[in-house]
Parts: C-alpha cells; sequence; structure tokens
DNA sequence: AACGTTACGATACTGACAGTATCTTAAACG
DNA sequence: CGTTTAAGATACTGTCAGTATCGTAACGTT
C-alpha cells in the first residue's frame, strides 16, 4: 500500500479548512474499512495531521464516525417517484433503500446503530435522520395512489405507509450486509404491501 | 463488589463440567454486563479459572458469546398460543416477542447480531435460530385462523404470516433497547397484521 | 515589524484487552 | 505406579483509545 500524502505539509492548516480534511478523512475511511476498524491514527495519518489534533474537536471516536456519517450522506434526500402505479413508485423506493442499505454508507449505518447502543444520545441522531428519511416519500407515494382510487385511504398511516421499507430493515437487521435480491422485493410489495394498502380499493 | 468465587478451588475440574462452568460464567457476564464489555479475564475470573482454558474450547471471544447466548435462550421453544381468536393469538406471540426482545437476553441478541456482521458463520447460527424459532408458531396460529375461517388462505405463507415479529423486530433495530409501549403492539396488529391476512375472509 | 496568543503537529505515554506461549502440576487412565 | 492429558498460573505481544507535553507556525494586535 503505498502512504497517502504523509509527506510534510508545506503550510499548516487551521479551523474549518482542518475540520474539513478531518471528516472528509474519517469518511473515506468509514468507506474502506468500516467503523469497526477505523482508528484514530488512521483518520490522522490519512488527513495529515495527529491524533491530539482530532481530540481537540471531537470527544471519541464515537462522535467523530458519526460526524463523518453524516458528512457522508449529507445530500441524499430524495424526491418521491411518480410513475402514475403504485407498484411501480413502491419498487423504485423499495430499489432505492435496498441500493443504500448495501452500500459502504448502509453498511456503516448499521455499524454504527449497532456499536453505539449505550451512547443513547449519539444514537438518536443517527436514528432520526434514517427514519425522517423515509417517512415523507412513503406518504407522498401512497397519497397519490389513494386519489387515483388505487389505495384505500384508511391506509395512509405511517405505520402502513412504510410497511415495506421497515421489512427491508428488518432483512437487514437479519441478514446482515448482502444486498437483498430482487424476488425478496418482489415478495414484500406482492404479498404484503399492495394487498394491505388495496383492501378496500378497486384492484385493477 | 464483593469477590466471586476467586478461592483457589479444592478440586481441579476437566471436561464436561468445566465447560458448562465456563459457559454459564460467560451466559452471567453476558446478562449483567452485555456482549461489548464482556473480556476474557472476566468471564475466566468468574469460572474461576483462565484465559487459556478457555481458549483451548472456543477460539474467540465472539464464539464464547454466541455459544453462552445458545445456553442462555436454550429452551424457549414456545408453544403456539390457542384462544380460538386470531387477534388474541397474534397479541400473546407479539407481547411474547415482545418481552424477550427487551430482556437481557434480548439485548445481548441485538448486541451479537450487528457486532458479528463479519463473522458471516457465526452470525447465521444465530439468526437462525432467531428466525426459526419465530415461523412456525405464527404459522399454526394462522392456520387455525384460515380454518376457522377468519383469514384469508392465500396468506398463509411464511413471508406473510411473520409481518408482525418482522416488524417488531425492525422497532427494536430503530429504537434500540427500550422495551416497546403495548400501543405499538395494537396497532401493528389493528393496521397492519389483521387486515393484511383477513381481505378475503368475511370478517365479523 | 515586533510581540503575544492560539492551536497545530509530533512524540511519547497509560491502560485495556485479545490472543499466544510456556511451564508446573493435578487428574485420569491403563 | 507410571504415563498421558489438560488445568491453571503467569507473563508476554500487539493494537488501540485516550491523555500529556512541548516546540513552533500561523494569526492578530498594536
Amino acid at each position: 500500500m503505498p502512504d497517502r500524502d504523509e509527506r510534510p505539509r508545506a503550510t499548516r492548516r487551521r479551523g474549518a479548512t482542518l475540520d474539513q480534511a478531518i471528516l472528509t478523512a474519517a469518511a473515506e475511511e468509514l468507506a474502506e474499512v468500516g467503523y469497526a476498524r477505523l482508528t484514530m491514527d488512521s483518520v490522522a495519518a490519512r488527513a495529515g495531521t495527529s491524533k491530539t489534533v482530532i481530540y481537540r474537536r471531537w470527544p471519541s471516536r464515537a462522535a467523530l464516525s458519526v460526524a463523518a456519517y453524516r458528512q457522508m450522506v449529507q445530500d441524499t434526500a430524495s424526491e418521491a417517484p411518480d410513475n402514475g402505479d403504485l407498484r411501480a413508485d413502491a419498487m423504485d423506493l423499495l430499489v432505492r433503500v435496498n441500493a443504500r442499505m448495501s452500500s459502504p454508507s448502509g453498511h456503516v449505518l448499521r455499524e454504527l446503530l449497532s456499536g453505539l447502543q449505550d451512547d443513547v444520545d449519539r444514537i438518536r441522531e443517527v436514528r432520526d435522520q434514517l427514519v425522517s428519511a423515509s417517512v415523507g416519500p412513503w406518504l407522498t407515494v401512497l397519497a397519490r395512489a389513494v386519489a387515483r382510487g388505487e389505495a384505500d385511504p384508511a391506509s395512509l398511516t405511517p405505520r402502513v405507509a412504510t410497511v415495506a421499507v421497515d421489512l427491508l430493515r428488518n432483512e437487514y437487521a437479519i441478514h446482515g450486509a448482502v444486498e437483498l435480491p430482487r424476488g425478496v422485493l418482489d415478495e414484500i410489495i406482492d404479498q404484503v404491501y399492495l394487498p394491505l394498502v388495496t383492501r378496500g380499493a378497486g384492484r385493477s
């Protein structure tokens, strides 16, 4: 493995510039080796600085990692799809979640969610982001389906609307890192989601 | 904290007796401090033996912990309830799972499930036990409901039958250790499970 | 331009803990 | 009773989080 930017630096960085360099280094480290094997020394080396400097900014490995994770996924608030068909919309959303959950950032998310079970405040920070990101689009998609007469208005609750993602998340909790095959998504949508939300409505 | 049985032992234990002593010590340690803070030294001390002996039996902390976890939950294969009413049966099962998930063993389960994400074989061991334990009872309960005309025969698939536990498990994955309030169980059953499985059948 | 303050970066340390190596000696077995 | 097995004690290595110390570059101020 070649040395990565560990030459003595021309200028000495400070403040926000340095903050960013560290966060970026940490995010790269998370993506490459994950939270479990991220070490403060490796981040310091990659950022071309030293541990002391990092500890002056974040109180612990966990805090740094959460900050870096947020940086990793910051602008990923995605629009709700609109294909004019509930199954297609649901599948779009589910495929998207499946992709994200099996990506490096998804792996990191699960590592954090579990590796931090004591650190209550820190974990809430991560969790809220995860949950709030999913509820919106599903309600939107479902509301459109209701308007089209495709779905039962009674199903317009957060609990029902997000059943599909919730089940997907459960699969990941159980099966771990591997990306789920398309068949599982089909099962979730065709055996559970659609039957559930279309019960009263006229099914084509 | 008083010393726990660390006096020199009268006799030197071997074989199965010693296996058991170690497993029990590890299980106690898991229950008290969890997987993250279980150390080989602490287990050895509690069992009144030394690390070397443990490593002669289990190759790693992870392996020992999984074995100890299995010991913790070994004879918990529970019968399917039979109240003659699907909602009551489902609630029984869900309450049972909720209790187990919020108990120490549930906490340990989640720690293991997440702390072992690389150790593929070891995690499968835990997972299989978890999944297989839930599928059976739910199919039984649902089959009885179908026979009673309470549920749609089309819902008799593993995916549909276990939707309620799967959703509950997801709640735990997201919210962590806290026992879920009854209201969430009601929501899952009344908004999702019952509407889903009774769709075609005559609902009283 | 000199001076004081901030904080970067280097280095070295402590304390935990996983996992290994070694050796003495008690138990089991024939 | 002697031989084999393995328990248990102790000491080690290596890794890593987090802390302490210190020289000095960058910046602000007058």
